[in-house]
DNA sequence: ATTGAATGCGAATGTATATTCGCATTATGT
DNA sequence: ACATAATGCGAATATACATTCGCATTCAAT
């Protein structure tokens, strides 16, 4: 942020500004988000852009962190660990993704189809960590006999596989899949995945 | 194609401007993939490029047709139904995605990265519809009295989990994780997935 | 060799959009 | 009320490309 709003209504003004992006980007998609059109649905001018933001990808970037917080604070929010089946729990964890995705009218969508072009580091960082975090619980709670290795390697396996299928599915919509189908069997895929010990093996 | 070419050099141009555009986009990245380098790569003027192809995006859509041809040809060169074990099969379609992925000098990877905004219908059509064929032999050979439901719901899946997770895994390409072992793990995960019938669950 | 069609050229044009800058307005402290 | 800093404005500027168009060159048929 080139320059710190100090008083009340730049503080909203920065607000307005990281909305009105959102709102654009939502309505219009990344490729047709100008900075003279955030400018207008935040009711300023594009010079007081400038002087909050030192250019879009600032203003891009200051919206990622928002949604970070977002995100992060719905994840803290579900009781996932309370969960005694596996299975359970990753049907909350997908369903919960799904519900995220499909929020704010297609905004998140739009986010993750243009997920190489954005600053999703700590978004990425955040949800890994999360879901590291959790899997390491939950693995020390049911399984200390049976230590899972690659943990890191699974839950990278997992949170990719699932976000990426989601995201697929959502885009095209041609309606041959229902999403609770996809739910059901990703989280099967998931839960028998995870509790799979490394050696073992189902195939014939 | 706005005009078809004739004459043997306008045909050898029209390969040329194809090639430029897949060497400008591994090179540059698509961002930065203009009709200009383009055309400066291919060794012809823009004027010449406009002569055979409608606009920018009408080269780049002749580029993917071909990259399809391509990758479709060396699907069928691969001897997958040879394999008895479903984990054999499956680790050998995993390792030929890896081996398309890093070919061509990352031209494959920063076309999957800006996935959404390319023509990738045929693309994406060609490889569900050919892994769906090879399930579909799969299982009426090894599996006639376990008909697997929602084979398409499974194909959607592994197909896209495998191939997103390769990319993002590329795209970080952090160290933290061999691609050997992500390769095991994939495979190990989809092989389950797939020899796993709808009802059964291993999960405690 | 001649001619019309096909091909090739690249400077010029048009468009879209990020960013700046000089001036106007508003807030805050005294 | 005054001074100073903070905030706000938006026309003007700069840049980056895609695409066009009039002219030059090459080909292929007679």
């Amino acid at each position: 942020m080139r320059k710190h709003p100090q008083q009340q209504r730049s503080r909203e003004l920065v607000k307005a500004l990281i909305d009105a992006t959102a709102n654009v980007i939502q309505q219009q998609g990344l490729d047709n988000t100008t900075t003279a059109r955030i400018a207008e649905v935040a009711g300023v001018s594009v010079g007081s852009l400038y002087q909050y933001f030192g250019d879009k990808d600032g203003l891009i970037e200051a919206l990622m962190e928002s949604l970070a917080d977002e995100i992060g604070a719905g994840l803290k929010r579900l009781p996932l660990l309370d969960n005694v089946d596996l299975n359970a729990m990753v049907n909350s964890a997908i369903r919960f993704g799904f519900a995220v995705l499909n929020s704010r009218d297609g905004l998140y969508l739009e986010l993750v189809r243009n997920w190489h072009r954005l600053p999703t580091e700590r978004v990425v960082d955040m949800l890994q960590q999360h879901f590291m975090d959790l899997a390491r619980l939950y693995f020390l709670r049911h399984y200390r006999d049976y230590p899972i290795r690659n943990l890191e390697v699974r839950v990278f396996i997992v949170t990719n596989s699932v976000l990426f299928t989601m995201v697929r599915h959502i885009s095209q919509n041609n309606g041959l899949i229902r999403e609770d189908d996809l739910a059901d069997e990703l989280t099967r895929m998931v839960a028998n995945y995870l509790a799979t010990p490394p050696d073992h093996q189902d195939a014939p």
